[in-house]
DNA sequence: TCGCCGCTGTCATGTTACTGTCATAATTCT
DNA sequence: AGAATTATGACAGTAACATGACAGCGGCGA
């Protein structure tokens, strides 16, 4: 679920720099020291960035993006341009050209990263907040509280996130590993014993209000919410 | 923060009257000629409000407003709607384009200034220049006062600008990325973390009233001001 | 022009609350 | 009863938050 990013630069040592950091702020980065090989890549595999030197020996910058903005299949990924100059001229013409933000050389880490996880933001979408109601139980992923048979109760994140998981997906039997995968995570190693225990709180928190009955054990299977 | 309107309006001489006008009122004039600029400068960043002519050379404002309204990340913009005659005003209702607004040409200054308040006030709060009051705190944009339990407190412009922009959305939780964006601007770069501190420097200003347990952390998610 | 002052963003450090794991008790099944 | 499975309480490590200190910046008046 990493997002990958497209690395296009002719300079070498700015291109090790922009994927370094890239790296390490936890994104894929893929390099291409030209236009010709940016194209092959993207051909290859849809990135979810794309970082855009402006001058490139072949094809300039701004060409480039054109074609990617041209092209219906490369259409929405969004692109970030890197550029020497800080005229606004350039400026005008990065975003004509579709750019969604353009960073200026020098730059620091710090900032080419705000600027890539905000563009990431702006074009991702939000996951669900719609308040949910089950069996006496209310929760609201935006105020982030929770009410059981009226009386607010106060849970730790993942005891949250497992009960808002539980709400919107009732009546069915989890395992504890699927559990894991959907409100943990994919690739967290968490022993699996590890479940019981938030269930044994979250079932504590329900309790002064009887609705502990809610969350059920299915012994060799797994846990399941059932609101009746 | 002034709210920035973008304007799309294909006569020159009518943009122009309109740029005035919304500049002149305190707000930030963007302007785009056509549908595709437009859309370029919103990848850019996002406008608070935009003020859209029906008839447009490439694409109709109807058709554009309904673009707006299908992506997640435009869909809670306000649009006021520009229409040529009265006639029209039942076309724009009945196709339901998502529009909060329309105004009919030709119109007076004061007219659509009134709309665009109007619109600001229902849409985005934040934005009006309305007293606001919460939980025993007042909060006054247009004196910049602030006072809580009738006792009249300093403020510096960031906590204030917080406190408005909680007050104007109370209980709901925003992380801290929100709001950076959302009283910071769109794109600044500021440690996550600074955000705390303004949190600690607002809460310590109301602490005098005791009214500091409005603002409220929730661990894993953000901040949240609730009146209670 | 300079120095003062308030505001800001960042950092280092202190504090708190949550997490994951284990050991052990209590179930349930065969 | 014995085996397998789950419940529960305790606990140490740690991630997330709170707080205080500080340097830089910009406005403002002397």
């Amino acid at each position: 679920m990493t997002a990958s990013i497209l690395i296009v630069e002719d300079e070498p040592a700015i291109q090790e720099l922009l994927a370094f950091n890239v790296n390490q702020c936890g994104f894929k980065a893929i390099q291409a020291l030209d236009v010709m090989s940016a194209t092959r890549l993207i051909n290859h595999a849809l990135p979810d960035m794309v970082l855009l030197d402006w001058m490139l020996p072949d094809t300039t910058g701004v060409e480039f993006a054109r074609r990617l903005r041209a092209d219906q299949r490369t259409r929405n990924i969004p692109i970030i341009m890197l550029t020497a100059r800080t005229e606004e001229r350039d400026k005008v013409m990065g975003l004509e050209s579709g750019a969604d933000d353009y960073i200026t050389k020098p730059f620091s880490p710090r900032e080419l990263m705000a600027r890539i996880r905000a563009v990431l933001r702006r074009r991702m979408p939000e996951m669900s907040e719609e308040t949910v109601s089950a069996g006496g139980v209310e929760l609201s992923p935006t105020t982030h509280r929770v009410s059981a048979k009226g009386v607010k109760l106060d849970l730790g994140p993942t005891e949250f996130r497992i009960l808002h998981f539980f709400m919107t997906h009732p009546e069915r039997v989890y395992s504890r590993t699927q559990l894991l995968d959907q409100v943990w995570g994919d690739h967290v190693f968490v022993e699996e014993r590890t479940v019981d225990v938030h269930i044994r709180r979250l079932r504590q928190a329900l309790e002064p209000s009887g609705l502990d009955i809610l969350v059920q054990t299915v012994r060799g299977s797994g846990y399941r919410f059932s609101p009746g």
